[in-house]
DNA sequence: CGGTCCTCTGCAATCGGTTGCGCCGACCCC
DNA sequence: GGGGTCGGCGCAACCGATTGCAGAGGACCG
């Protein structure tokens, strides 16, 4: 069923479909939003002629007179990144599902650019903005958004307030400690003592995952200080960790993310560090081609999806309620892969400088 | 510099500030937009009113008014994959650097979505649209939406109509044939002559590129018939792809894109097919993965950012001149990495089945 | 000093739906 | 048969910015 167009693409307005009904404009108006007071009767024929019309109302002259939108604001720093590209596509889906739909503005991690996203988002009248891993502050953000429409989906959740342990209204999270505890937990069992972090130096969410490493250490009494190495930015920055790492061997380094993990492991192959066997790799996000790398990458599941879902949906309903729903610290998952050593290899002894 | 909001978040209006710069609403609104009668004492004092009072337009009265809404929708197949997150952020980027501000719908490859997005374009009045990879067909998309102002990121350019050669005007696509037979020239310089290809059914792109698979081959002078392998959907396609390939290895196999070649070489591994030494693998797209998988991906790397660039480019012109810009043909380049034999190999001798 | 021109500004209409309020006719009951 | 009630519908104001047209006031010229 093609609605061809026929004729000159002429605009069709609500009174052209009240004139074909012989209704007044308030009639067709309401009898197109299902106004109970509206006849069985007048209804249909509205809607008949609003479809034989292939009548489009304008968003613009609803908005302006409704103050409302049915728009919402999606601020990330990009989409190339499986992450947030599959946390953007959740977010549409399920804005789209329930009536809305989506302005998207990739900040590119740079502050002028997320503000300008924000005012961009104010003059269009976004019914709420969802700020995903921001390098605005908390603070900022609600100065400039109305923070009753606003949900941040925030990396690192400890650097929020909280509010009896849970993360406070309008926040979402993942609980990324219990991620590298568990991950950590795994390294260990294997037989892994000396354990590196390899960290991404401009992410806010680096710490976090650094210290629960650190604090998984300690807690299993291994005594041996971990060694943090940070990764520079450029195209070099894997080579550089992988030298560092070859140069003296740990059991094991965690990354930051996915990406870097195999990159470092490409990197690795370089200098003819064998992983899993000279050493344990594990990632976080669970991206997609951490299943199919070779080896395939251990690491930290993010769900992200439900990320971009439970954004959208918490976003949409603080815009019906007026106010924020709870936040949320959503559970991660460690995916166990070959990319860590098999604890039957009797890890320790193969351990080098052991 | 933060905008701290002071007191209520009340709105203010152009009136507001008309009145706090005692001019008139039309002297202010003539004032914001650099309006050459208003004298230059005026400009300043009605900018710093508005500096003042945060004043931020209302879009939708803007768009009622002059009908234009500096917003371009942007429908594409989801933003998880790659390369479509690619194409995103890089339209978004260059629309917002002019000004326009972009509403994406994720189709999902459904008839049904992607005719519902056209429909919120419409309602929301776009100037522009671009369409990525849509399962509608051009006519279909021609007839919904305003062809002077709607571009067409195609994968496929054989199946748009042509003008002396090159697409269309308002087409934009990639020329998957050179990037292809570059590929299969390659794989034949390196000794390969039983070359197969695996495709993906459902995409409309698939036929191209293995055509062209063929093509070069009989061009070559090669009489083995191409043998043509169809990855079914779901989690175990690359499976069933590597036990079909292993049951009679070929010497090389194209892949529909790297994703597939990515998940293929995973699934080799699983039934002892080396890559490159038993076999040669080609994908397509040249995703950031590829050149970090192991073995490093050989892949027809496609221009990703620069079709979302030049997509949002296009559009925007054809917004500002009321018709179609040229269409163009983006060329790509194979990237020659690991994943296929070394000339130096002696490939023909090693060949299986030789 | 009057007239003319020009610069700067204001009035009011306009864009296209939505909605408070009131009208009209029908039906019902006494 | 008159008054009350109610369902169904229309009038007109309104949302907030833009803009054609015209007026006010100053400068300049003869």
């Amino acid at each position: 069923m093609v609605d061809k167009v026929t004729g000159p693409r002429e605009r069709v307005l609500l009174r052209d479909v009240a004139r074909r009904a012989n209704v007044s404009g308030s009639t067709a108006s309401r009898a197109l939003s299902d106004d109970p007071r509206i006849s069985v009767a007048t209804r249909e024929l509205v809607k008949a002629a609003a479809a034989d019309l292939h009548y489009v109302p304008n968003a613009a002259a609803r908005s302006l007179r409704v103050r409302r939108t049915r728009t919402l604001g999606l601020l990330l720093p990009d989409m190339r990144d499986p992450v947030h590209g599959q946390v953007a596509s959740a977010f549409e889906q399920e804005a789209r599902q329930q009536g809305y739909c989506v302005i998207v503005v990739a900040g590119e991690r740079d502050l002028v650019r997320e503000r300008l996203a924000l005012r961009i988002f104010a003059e269009h009248g976004t019914d709420g903005v969802a700020v995903v891993a921001s390098v605005l502050s908390p603070r900022e953000l609600r100065e400039r958004v109305d923070p009753d429409r606003l949900i941040l989906v925030w990396p690192d959740h400890r650097s929020m307030p909280r509010k009896a342990g849970k993360p406070i209204d309008g926040v979402i999270s993942t609980d990324d400690e219990s991620g590298v505890r568990a991950a950590v937990e795994h390294l260990i069992e294997q037989g892994s003592r000396r354990i590196a972090y390899a960290g991404d130096g401009v992410r806010a969410s680096n710490t976090i995952r650094a210290e629960a490493t650190a604090a998984t250490l300690r807690s299993h009494g291994i005594r041996t200080p971990m060694r943090t190495l940070v990764a520079a930015s450029g195209p070099d920055r894997a080579n550089v960790l992988a030298a560092d790492l070859a140069a003296d061997l740990p059991d094991a380094v965690v990354c930051y993310d996915d990406r870097l993990a195999l990159e470092l492991m490409d990197a690795l192959r370089g200098v003819g560090v064998q992983v899993p066997d000279d050493l344990s790799v594990v990632g976080f996000d669970g991206i997609p081609f951490a299943a199919i790398a070779n080896p395939r990458l251990t690491t930290v599941a993010v769900p992200s999806a439900e990320l971009g879902r439970k954004a959208a949906m918490m976003l949409i309903r603080a815009v019906h309620e007026g106010a924020l729903p709870e936040g949320e610290l959503l559970s991660v998952e460690i995916a166990i892969r070959d990319s860590t050593r098999e604890p039957s290899a009797g890890a320790e002894s193969l351990t080098p400088h052991g």
